[in-house]
RNA sequence: GCGGGCGUCGCCAAGCGGUUAAGGCCCCGGAUUGUGGUUCCGGUAUUCGGGGGUUCGAAUCCCCUCGCUCGCCCCA
Protein backbone atom coordinates (compact mmCIF):
# COMPACT_ATOMS: atom_id res chain seq x y z
CA UNK A 1 0.00 0.00 0.00
CA UNK A 2 1.19 3.28 -0.99
CA UNK A 3 0.18 6.60 -0.63
CA UNK A 4 0.40 9.88 -3.16
CA UNK A 5 -0.76 13.11 -2.47
CA UNK A 6 -4.11 13.62 -4.10
CA UNK A 7 -4.87 15.11 -7.50
CA UNK A 8 -4.18 18.24 -8.32
CA UNK A 9 -1.76 18.91 -4.69
CA UNK A 10 1.49 18.89 -4.42
CA UNK A 11 4.35 18.97 -1.33
CA UNK A 12 6.27 21.97 -1.48
CA UNK A 13 9.69 19.61 -0.80
CA UNK A 14 12.92 21.01 1.08
CA UNK A 15 14.58 21.90 -2.38
CA UNK A 16 11.88 24.10 -3.14
CA UNK A 17 10.55 25.57 -0.05
CA UNK A 18 13.45 28.87 -0.06
CA UNK A 19 11.76 29.90 -3.52
CA UNK A 20 8.37 30.12 -1.43
CA UNK A 21 10.01 32.12 0.83
CA UNK A 22 12.03 34.07 -1.06
CA UNK A 23 9.07 34.88 -3.00
CA UNK A 24 6.92 35.68 0.42
CA UNK A 25 9.47 37.85 1.67
CA UNK A 26 9.81 39.77 -1.28
CA UNK A 27 6.38 40.54 -1.39
CA UNK A 28 5.73 41.43 1.87
CA UNK A 29 8.63 43.72 1.96
CA UNK A 30 6.89 45.53 -0.83
CA UNK A 31 3.44 45.72 0.25
CA UNK A 32 4.66 47.04 3.84
CA UNK A 33 6.56 49.89 1.97
CA UNK A 34 3.14 51.05 0.58
CA UNK A 35 1.41 50.83 3.79
CA UNK A 36 -0.56 47.45 2.83
CA UNK A 37 -1.35 45.39 6.33
CA UNK A 38 -1.31 41.83 5.73
CA UNK A 39 -4.83 40.05 6.76
CA UNK A 40 -5.01 36.21 7.41
CA UNK A 41 -8.90 34.54 7.05
CA UNK A 42 -9.51 30.89 7.62
CA UNK A 43 -9.26 28.96 4.73
CA UNK A 44 -13.16 27.51 5.06
CA UNK A 45 -16.17 30.04 5.19
CA UNK A 46 -19.61 29.48 4.73
CA UNK A 47 -20.86 28.05 1.17
CA UNK A 48 -23.29 30.95 1.34
CA UNK A 49 -20.72 33.43 1.66
CA UNK A 50 -19.15 31.95 -1.39
CA UNK A 51 -22.48 31.91 -3.35
CA UNK A 52 -23.49 35.14 -2.78
CA UNK A 53 -20.08 36.94 -3.03
CA UNK A 54 -18.21 34.97 -6.26
CA UNK A 55 -21.80 34.37 -7.79
CA UNK A 56 -23.75 31.49 -8.69
CA UNK A 57 -23.91 32.05 -12.35
CA UNK A 58 -19.52 31.45 -12.09
CA UNK A 59 -17.84 28.20 -12.84
CA UNK A 60 -16.07 28.46 -9.69
CA UNK A 61 -19.34 28.43 -7.79
CA UNK A 62 -21.16 25.79 -9.73
CA UNK A 63 -18.75 22.99 -10.16
CA UNK A 64 -15.54 24.10 -8.71
CA UNK A 65 -15.92 24.40 -4.98
CA UNK A 66 -15.27 21.87 -2.71
CA UNK A 67 -17.98 21.70 -0.28
CA UNK A 68 -18.68 19.55 2.81
CA UNK A 69 -21.44 19.77 5.50
CA UNK A 70 -21.24 20.01 9.30
CA UNK A 71 -24.06 19.84 11.91
CA UNK A 72 -26.61 21.24 9.16
CA UNK A 73 -24.15 24.01 8.20
CA UNK A 74 -22.72 23.87 4.59
CA UNK A 75 -19.00 25.18 4.28
CA UNK A 76 -16.50 25.34 1.39
CA UNK A 77 -12.91 25.61 1.39
CA UNK A 78 -12.29 28.99 -0.21
CA UNK A 79 -11.90 28.99 -4.02
CA UNK A 80 -10.72 32.71 -3.71
CA UNK A 81 -10.23 35.24 -0.80
CA UNK A 82 -11.71 38.38 -1.54
CA UNK A 83 -15.26 36.96 -0.58
CA UNK A 84 -13.20 35.79 2.78
CA UNK A 85 -11.43 39.17 3.02
CA UNK A 86 -14.75 41.44 2.16
CA UNK A 87 -16.36 39.48 5.02
CA UNK A 88 -13.82 40.00 7.56
CA UNK A 89 -13.83 43.63 6.89
CA UNK A 90 -17.27 43.65 7.46
CA UNK A 91 -17.41 41.58 10.47
CA UNK A 92 -14.76 43.44 12.04
CA UNK A 93 -16.39 47.11 11.29
CA UNK A 94 -13.40 47.66 9.60
CA UNK A 95 -15.18 50.99 7.50
CA UNK A 96 -14.51 52.66 10.48
CA UNK A 97 -10.58 52.53 10.90
CA UNK A 98 -9.07 55.28 9.26
CA UNK A 99 -9.63 54.45 5.26
CA UNK A 100 -8.77 53.99 3.00
CA UNK A 101 -7.80 50.51 3.97
CA UNK A 102 -4.81 48.38 2.21
CA UNK A 103 -4.78 44.89 2.93
CA UNK A 104 -2.21 41.49 1.66
CA UNK A 105 -2.51 38.40 1.74
CA UNK A 106 -1.14 35.11 0.72
CA UNK A 107 -2.37 31.11 1.56
CA UNK A 108 -3.87 27.86 -0.36
CA UNK A 109 -6.96 27.91 -2.40
CA UNK A 110 -9.16 25.03 -3.43
CA UNK A 111 -10.87 24.65 -6.67
CA UNK A 112 -12.00 21.34 -7.95
CA UNK A 113 -11.21 21.04 -11.24
CA UNK A 114 -9.29 18.46 -13.88
CA UNK A 115 -5.61 19.56 -12.82
CA UNK A 116 -2.93 20.38 -15.74
CA UNK A 117 0.19 23.00 -16.08
CA UNK A 118 -0.12 25.86 -14.17
CA UNK A 119 -3.56 24.76 -12.49
CA UNK A 120 -4.03 22.80 -9.32
CA UNK A 121 -6.60 21.57 -6.85
CA UNK A 122 -4.41 22.91 -3.93
CA UNK A 123 -2.76 26.45 -4.67
CA UNK A 124 -1.55 29.52 -3.47
CA UNK A 125 -2.63 33.07 -3.87
CA UNK A 126 -0.78 36.46 -3.53
CA UNK A 127 -2.88 39.01 -3.46
CA UNK A 128 -3.92 42.84 -2.32
CA UNK A 129 -7.43 44.58 -1.89
CA UNK A 130 -7.99 48.51 -1.74
CA UNK A 131 -11.06 49.22 0.53
CA UNK A 132 -12.67 53.08 0.77
CA UNK A 133 -11.56 54.46 -2.46
CA UNK A 134 -13.60 54.80 -5.77
CA UNK A 135 -11.03 57.11 -7.68
CA UNK A 136 -9.25 55.27 -10.43
CA UNK A 137 -6.06 56.46 -8.75
CA UNK A 138 -6.73 53.29 -6.59
CA UNK A 139 -6.90 50.87 -9.34
CA UNK A 140 -3.63 52.32 -10.72
CA UNK A 141 -1.81 52.10 -7.44
CA UNK A 142 -3.15 47.84 -7.07
CA UNK A 143 -1.52 47.86 -10.81
CA UNK A 144 1.43 49.72 -10.27
CA UNK A 145 2.28 47.19 -7.22
CA UNK A 146 2.02 43.93 -9.30
CA UNK A 147 3.95 45.08 -12.26
CA UNK A 148 6.15 46.11 -9.50
CA UNK A 149 6.32 43.32 -7.97
CA UNK A 150 6.57 41.17 -11.18
CA UNK A 151 9.30 43.13 -12.54
CA UNK A 152 11.37 42.97 -8.82
CA UNK A 153 11.05 39.18 -9.44
CA UNK A 154 12.67 39.59 -13.06
CA UNK A 155 9.85 37.99 -14.92
CA UNK A 156 10.15 39.25 -18.63
CA UNK A 157 7.56 38.95 -21.48
CA UNK A 158 4.49 40.31 -19.26
CA UNK A 159 1.67 41.72 -20.69
CA UNK A 160 -0.62 44.46 -18.92
CA UNK A 161 -4.28 44.13 -20.39
CA UNK A 162 -7.08 46.14 -19.17
CA UNK A 163 -11.11 46.92 -19.40
CA UNK A 164 -13.97 48.90 -18.31
CA UNK A 165 -16.90 46.70 -18.04
CA UNK A 166 -19.05 49.21 -16.49
CA UNK A 167 -21.34 49.27 -13.83
CA UNK A 168 -24.14 47.37 -12.72
CA UNK A 169 -26.75 49.77 -14.83
CA UNK A 170 -24.56 50.31 -18.17
CA UNK A 171 -23.54 46.72 -17.93
CA UNK A 172 -27.13 45.56 -18.55
CA UNK A 173 -27.21 47.56 -21.44
CA UNK A 174 -24.06 46.76 -22.78
CA UNK A 175 -24.83 42.68 -22.34
CA UNK A 176 -28.65 43.28 -24.66
CA UNK A 177 -26.52 44.97 -26.94
CA UNK A 178 -24.04 42.18 -27.67
CA UNK A 179 -27.17 39.68 -27.67
CA UNK A 180 -28.41 41.50 -29.99
CA UNK A 181 -25.41 41.57 -32.16
CA UNK A 182 -25.12 37.86 -31.69
CA UNK A 183 -28.64 36.53 -31.94
CA UNK A 184 -28.77 36.38 -36.08
CA UNK A 185 -25.97 33.83 -36.01
CA UNK A 186 -26.15 32.55 -32.74
CA UNK A 187 -26.78 29.14 -34.11
CA UNK A 188 -23.08 28.68 -35.49
CA UNK A 189 -21.37 29.62 -32.14
CA UNK A 190 -20.56 26.45 -29.41
CA UNK A 191 -22.50 24.81 -27.00
CA UNK A 192 -21.30 26.49 -24.54
CA UNK A 193 -21.58 30.09 -25.63
CA UNK A 194 -25.22 29.19 -26.05
CA UNK A 195 -25.39 28.73 -22.06
CA UNK A 196 -23.44 31.68 -21.96
CA UNK A 197 -26.11 33.34 -24.32
CA UNK A 198 -28.75 33.00 -21.56
CA UNK A 199 -26.69 33.11 -18.73
CA UNK A 200 -23.86 35.91 -18.85
CA UNK A 201 -23.10 37.35 -22.58
CA UNK A 202 -20.09 38.83 -21.88
CA UNK A 203 -18.59 35.70 -21.53
CA UNK A 204 -19.37 34.67 -25.41
CA UNK A 205 -16.34 37.86 -25.65
CA UNK A 206 -13.86 35.13 -24.04
CA UNK A 207 -14.45 32.12 -25.69
CA UNK A 208 -11.23 30.78 -26.92
CA UNK A 209 -13.23 28.45 -29.47
CA UNK A 210 -11.70 29.38 -33.07
CA UNK A 211 -15.10 29.49 -34.15
CA UNK A 212 -16.75 31.69 -31.81
CA UNK A 213 -13.32 34.44 -31.94
CA UNK A 214 -13.92 34.37 -35.98
CA UNK A 215 -17.38 35.06 -35.36
CA UNK A 216 -17.17 38.03 -33.04
CA UNK A 217 -14.35 39.60 -35.43
CA UNK A 218 -17.24 39.96 -37.74
CA UNK A 219 -18.13 43.97 -38.96
CA UNK A 220 -21.46 43.12 -37.32
CA UNK A 221 -20.71 42.10 -33.98
CA UNK A 222 -17.14 43.43 -33.86
CA UNK A 223 -18.39 47.01 -34.33
CA UNK A 224 -20.81 46.39 -31.25
CA UNK A 225 -18.28 45.25 -28.84
CA UNK A 226 -16.25 48.04 -29.99
CA UNK A 227 -18.67 50.58 -29.75
CA UNK A 228 -18.65 52.16 -25.84
CA UNK A 229 -22.11 51.27 -24.24
CA UNK A 230 -20.82 51.73 -20.89
CA UNK A 231 -22.16 54.91 -19.23
CA UNK A 232 -20.34 58.58 -18.79
CA UNK A 233 -19.16 57.80 -15.05
CA UNK A 234 -17.65 54.94 -16.20
CA UNK A 235 -16.09 56.65 -19.34
CA UNK A 236 -14.23 58.86 -17.08
CA UNK A 237 -13.49 56.11 -14.93
CA UNK A 238 -11.40 54.54 -17.90
CA UNK A 239 -9.84 57.65 -19.30
CA UNK A 240 -8.45 58.95 -15.66
CA UNK A 241 -7.27 55.16 -15.22
CA UNK A 242 -4.97 55.13 -18.58
CA UNK A 243 -4.24 58.55 -17.81
CA UNK A 244 -2.94 57.50 -14.32
CA UNK A 245 -1.07 54.79 -16.02
CA UNK A 246 0.88 56.59 -18.34
CA UNK A 247 1.68 58.65 -15.33
CA UNK A 248 3.36 56.08 -13.67
CA UNK A 249 4.99 54.84 -17.28
CA UNK A 250 3.17 51.44 -17.10
CA UNK A 251 2.17 49.92 -20.73
CA UNK A 252 -0.94 48.38 -20.86
CA UNK A 253 -3.21 47.06 -23.44
CA UNK A 254 -6.80 47.46 -23.77
CA UNK A 255 -8.80 44.56 -24.25
CA UNK A 256 -12.51 44.93 -24.81
CA UNK A 257 -13.08 41.03 -24.59
CA UNK A 258 -11.53 41.05 -21.41
CA UNK A 259 -13.90 39.95 -19.04
CA UNK A 260 -13.83 38.18 -15.81
CA UNK A 261 -15.27 34.72 -14.39
CA UNK A 262 -16.32 36.14 -10.88
CA UNK A 263 -19.75 38.18 -10.69
CA UNK A 264 -18.37 40.70 -8.27
CA UNK A 265 -15.79 42.99 -10.68
CA UNK A 266 -17.46 46.14 -11.69
CA UNK A 267 -15.49 48.73 -14.18
CA UNK A 268 -12.19 48.05 -13.93
CA UNK A 269 -10.70 44.63 -14.79
CA UNK A 270 -7.21 43.54 -15.64
CA UNK A 271 -4.91 40.50 -15.91
CA UNK A 272 -1.41 40.21 -16.64
CA UNK A 273 -0.02 37.17 -18.52
CA UNK A 274 3.19 35.70 -19.27
CA UNK A 275 3.98 34.21 -23.02
CA UNK A 276 6.42 31.85 -21.03
CA UNK A 277 3.48 30.35 -19.59
CA UNK A 278 1.70 27.65 -21.04
CA UNK A 279 -2.40 27.70 -21.75
CA UNK A 280 -3.00 28.46 -18.06
CA UNK A 281 -1.14 32.15 -19.20
CA UNK A 282 -2.28 34.75 -16.43
CA UNK A 283 -0.40 35.33 -13.71
CA UNK A 284 -2.76 38.04 -12.31
CA UNK A 285 -5.87 38.76 -12.02
CA UNK A 286 -8.26 41.34 -10.44
CA UNK A 287 -10.47 44.64 -10.81
CA UNK A 288 -12.65 47.07 -9.05
CA UNK A 289 -15.65 45.59 -7.25
CA UNK A 290 -17.75 48.20 -5.50
CA UNK A 291 -21.05 46.68 -5.01
CA UNK A 292 -19.59 43.42 -2.70
CA UNK A 293 -19.42 45.08 0.48
CA UNK A 294 -22.98 46.15 0.31
CA UNK A 295 -24.08 42.72 -1.56
CA UNK A 296 -22.03 40.69 1.66
CA UNK A 297 -24.09 43.02 4.16
CA UNK A 298 -21.66 45.70 4.74
CA UNK A 299 -21.99 49.22 3.92
CA UNK A 300 -21.76 50.54 0.72
CA UNK A 301 -17.52 50.55 0.09
CA UNK A 302 -15.85 50.58 -3.45
CA UNK A 303 -13.16 48.21 -3.25
CA UNK A 304 -10.45 47.29 -6.02
CA UNK A 305 -8.01 44.30 -5.85
CA UNK A 306 -6.00 41.56 -7.55
CA UNK A 307 -4.58 37.74 -6.69
CA UNK A 308 -1.47 36.10 -8.41
CA UNK A 309 -0.97 32.40 -8.60
CA UNK A 310 2.29 31.58 -6.92
CA UNK A 311 2.55 28.30 -8.37
CA UNK A 312 2.98 29.86 -12.17
CA UNK A 313 5.01 33.08 -10.81
CA UNK A 314 8.04 29.89 -9.65
CA UNK A 315 7.65 28.77 -13.36
CA UNK A 316 8.75 31.80 -14.56
CA UNK A 317 11.47 33.30 -12.16
CA UNK A 318 14.69 32.35 -10.74
CA UNK A 319 15.72 32.65 -6.98
CA UNK A 320 18.90 33.02 -6.02
CA UNK A 321 20.55 29.85 -4.44
CA UNK A 322 20.06 28.78 -0.84
CA UNK A 323 22.69 29.76 2.09
CA UNK A 324 24.97 27.26 2.11
CA UNK A 325 25.56 25.65 5.84
CA UNK A 326 28.47 27.28 7.68
CA UNK A 327 29.92 24.68 9.86
CA UNK A 328 30.51 21.37 9.58
CA UNK A 329 31.70 19.41 12.75
CA UNK A 330 33.38 16.19 12.60
CA UNK A 331 34.12 14.31 15.53
CA UNK A 332 33.89 11.07 16.69
CA UNK A 333 32.57 12.16 19.73
CA UNK A 334 28.90 12.44 19.13
CA UNK A 335 28.19 14.07 22.87
CA UNK A 336 31.24 16.92 22.08
CA UNK A 337 30.07 17.38 18.72
CA UNK A 338 26.60 17.75 19.80
CA UNK A 339 27.35 20.30 22.45
CA UNK A 340 29.55 22.42 20.61
CA UNK A 341 27.05 22.34 17.97
CA UNK A 342 24.87 24.02 19.67
CA UNK A 343 27.23 26.49 21.23
CA UNK A 344 28.16 28.01 18.21
CA UNK A 345 24.71 28.12 16.57
CA UNK A 346 24.31 30.98 19.31
CA UNK A 347 26.37 33.13 17.10
CA UNK A 348 24.15 32.87 14.52
CA UNK A 349 26.33 30.48 12.72
CA UNK A 350 24.47 27.59 10.94
CA UNK A 351 25.74 24.68 12.19
CA UNK A 352 25.41 20.56 11.55
CA UNK A 353 27.36 17.22 11.96
CA UNK A 354 27.26 13.27 11.77
CA UNK A 355 25.00 11.74 14.41
CA UNK A 356 27.08 8.05 14.06
CA UNK A 357 30.73 9.53 14.47
CA UNK A 358 31.79 7.50 11.43
CA UNK A 359 35.09 7.05 10.14
CA UNK A 360 37.32 10.48 9.44
CA UNK A 361 36.91 10.38 6.04
CA UNK A 362 33.62 9.73 5.74
CA UNK A 363 32.42 12.49 7.79
CA UNK A 364 34.86 15.06 5.88
CA UNK A 365 33.11 13.42 2.75
CA UNK A 366 29.60 14.64 4.27
CA UNK A 367 30.69 17.79 5.46
CA UNK A 368 32.22 18.14 1.50
CA UNK A 369 28.61 17.49 0.10
CA UNK A 370 26.53 18.84 2.54
CA UNK A 371 28.18 22.13 1.09
CA UNK A 372 28.84 23.64 4.19
CA UNK A 373 31.63 25.99 4.20
CA UNK A 374 33.76 24.58 7.23
CA UNK A 375 34.38 21.54 8.50
CA UNK A 376 35.41 21.66 12.37
CA UNK A 377 37.30 19.36 13.28
CA UNK A 378 36.86 17.87 17.00
CA UNK A 379 38.84 14.50 17.91
CA UNK A 380 41.05 13.38 20.48
CA UNK A 381 43.79 15.73 19.78
CA UNK A 382 41.68 18.71 20.15
CA UNK A 383 40.31 17.71 22.88
CA UNK A 384 43.49 17.61 24.50
CA UNK A 385 44.30 20.80 23.55
CA UNK A 386 41.28 22.67 23.68
CA UNK A 387 42.41 24.05 20.23
CA UNK A 388 39.72 23.26 17.18
CA UNK A 389 40.64 22.69 13.58
CA UNK A 390 38.78 24.50 11.28
CA UNK A 391 39.34 23.65 7.31
CA UNK A 392 38.22 25.92 4.64
CA UNK A 393 36.34 23.61 2.10
CA UNK A 394 36.83 25.78 -0.59
CA UNK A 395 40.87 26.55 -0.23
CA UNK A 396 41.80 23.35 1.56
CA UNK A 397 43.32 25.61 4.22
CA UNK A 398 42.99 24.97 7.80
CA UNK A 399 44.18 26.28 10.97
CA UNK A 400 44.27 25.82 14.61
CA UNK A 401 41.12 28.17 16.23
CA UNK A 402 40.08 28.50 19.72
CA UNK A 403 36.60 28.39 20.14
CA UNK A 404 35.71 32.02 20.94
CA UNK A 405 37.40 32.58 17.57
CA UNK A 406 34.79 30.34 15.38
CA UNK A 407 32.14 33.37 14.60
CA UNK A 408 35.31 35.40 13.46
CA UNK A 409 36.74 33.11 11.29
CA UNK A 410 33.25 31.79 9.84
CA UNK A 411 31.76 35.41 9.03
CA UNK A 412 34.74 36.72 7.13
C1' G B 1 -17.48 16.70 -17.91
C1' C B 2 -14.68 15.67 -22.83
C1' G B 3 -10.06 14.48 -25.73
C1' G B 4 -4.44 13.01 -26.40
C1' G B 5 0.31 10.95 -24.16
C1' C B 6 2.63 7.98 -20.39
C1' G B 7 3.41 4.35 -16.12
C1' U B 8 10.44 -0.73 -15.36
C1' C B 9 14.64 0.63 -8.09
C1' G B 10 14.36 7.25 -4.44
C1' C B 11 15.60 9.81 -9.60
C1' C B 12 16.87 9.20 -15.02
C1' A B 13 16.53 5.00 -18.16
C1' A B 14 17.53 0.17 -21.62
C1' G B 15 14.64 -3.96 -22.68
C1' C B 16 9.35 -4.59 -27.11
C1' G B 17 7.30 -12.84 -26.22
C1' G B 18 12.16 -16.81 -24.11
C1' U B 19 13.52 -16.80 -18.96
C1' U B 20 19.76 -14.46 -13.28
C1' A B 21 15.43 -7.36 -15.68
C1' A B 22 21.32 -3.39 -18.87
C1' G B 23 23.34 1.20 -17.50
C1' G B 24 23.79 6.11 -15.06
C1' C B 25 22.75 9.27 -10.63
C1' C B 26 21.84 9.12 -5.43
C1' C B 27 22.67 6.14 -1.09
C1' C B 28 25.72 2.47 1.83
C1' G B 29 30.50 -0.04 2.50
C1' G B 30 35.78 -0.78 1.19
C1' A B 31 40.70 0.86 -1.05
C1' U B 32 42.22 5.18 2.91
C1' U B 33 42.22 3.32 11.94
C1' G B 34 43.07 12.17 11.31
C1' U B 35 41.49 15.01 6.05
C1' G B 36 36.69 15.72 1.75
C1' G B 37 34.82 17.37 -3.18
C1' U B 38 38.70 13.27 -8.19
C1' U B 39 39.59 7.86 -8.90
C1' C B 40 38.95 2.50 -8.24
C1' C B 41 36.23 -1.85 -6.18
C1' G B 42 31.80 -3.90 -4.03
C1' G B 43 26.32 -3.68 -2.40
C1' U B 44 21.10 -2.40 -3.19
C1' A B 45 14.20 -4.40 -8.24
C1' U B 46 12.38 -12.51 -6.61
C1' U B 47 10.26 -7.74 -10.08
C1' C B 48 8.36 -4.28 -14.35
C1' G B 49 1.31 0.79 -11.31
C1' G B 50 -2.73 -3.05 -9.97
C1' G B 51 -6.10 -7.17 -11.52
C1' G B 52 -7.55 -10.70 -15.05
C1' G B 53 -6.62 -13.29 -19.83
C1' U B 54 -3.65 -15.46 -24.17
C1' U B 55 0.87 -18.67 -24.15
C1' C B 56 5.06 -24.21 -22.80
C1' G B 57 6.87 -19.22 -21.46
C1' A B 58 4.89 -12.04 -20.66
C1' A B 59 7.94 -6.10 -18.30
C1' U B 60 7.07 -7.25 -23.41
C1' C B 61 0.36 -9.27 -26.70
C1' C B 62 -5.25 -8.47 -25.25
C1' C B 63 -9.08 -6.65 -21.70
C1' C B 64 -10.29 -3.99 -17.29
C1' U B 65 -8.74 -0.77 -13.52
C1' C B 66 -5.78 2.84 -10.94
C1' G B 67 -2.32 6.74 -11.18
C1' C B 68 0.41 10.68 -13.56
C1' U B 69 0.60 14.21 -17.45
C1' C B 70 -0.93 17.61 -21.48
C1' G B 71 -5.05 20.06 -23.90
C1' C B 72 -10.55 21.69 -24.00
C1' C B 73 -13.55 24.30 -20.44
C1' C B 74 -12.51 27.83 -16.63
C1' C B 75 -9.16 30.66 -13.93
C1' A B 76 -4.42 32.66 -10.50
Amino acid sequence: MSYKAPKGTKDILPCESYIWEYIEKKARTLFEKANYKEIRTPVFESTELFARGVGDSTDIVNKEMYTFVQKDRSLTLRPENTAGVVRAFIEHGMHRLPGPLKLWYKGPMFRYERPQAGRQRQFHQLGLEIFGIESPSADAEAIQIAMKFLNELGLAGLVLEINNIGCPECRNEYKEKIKEAIRPKLREFCEDCHLRFEKNPLRILDCKNEKCRELLSTPEIDSVINREFICEPCVAHFEELKEYLKLLEIDYVINKKLVRGLDYYNRTVFEITSTNLGSQNAVCGGGRYDPLVETLGGPQTPAVGWAMGMERLFSLCKAPGQKPLDVFIVSDDTKEALKLASEIREHGISVDFDFSARKFAKQMEKASKTGARFALILREEELKTGELTLKNLATGNQEKVSPGEIPEKVNI
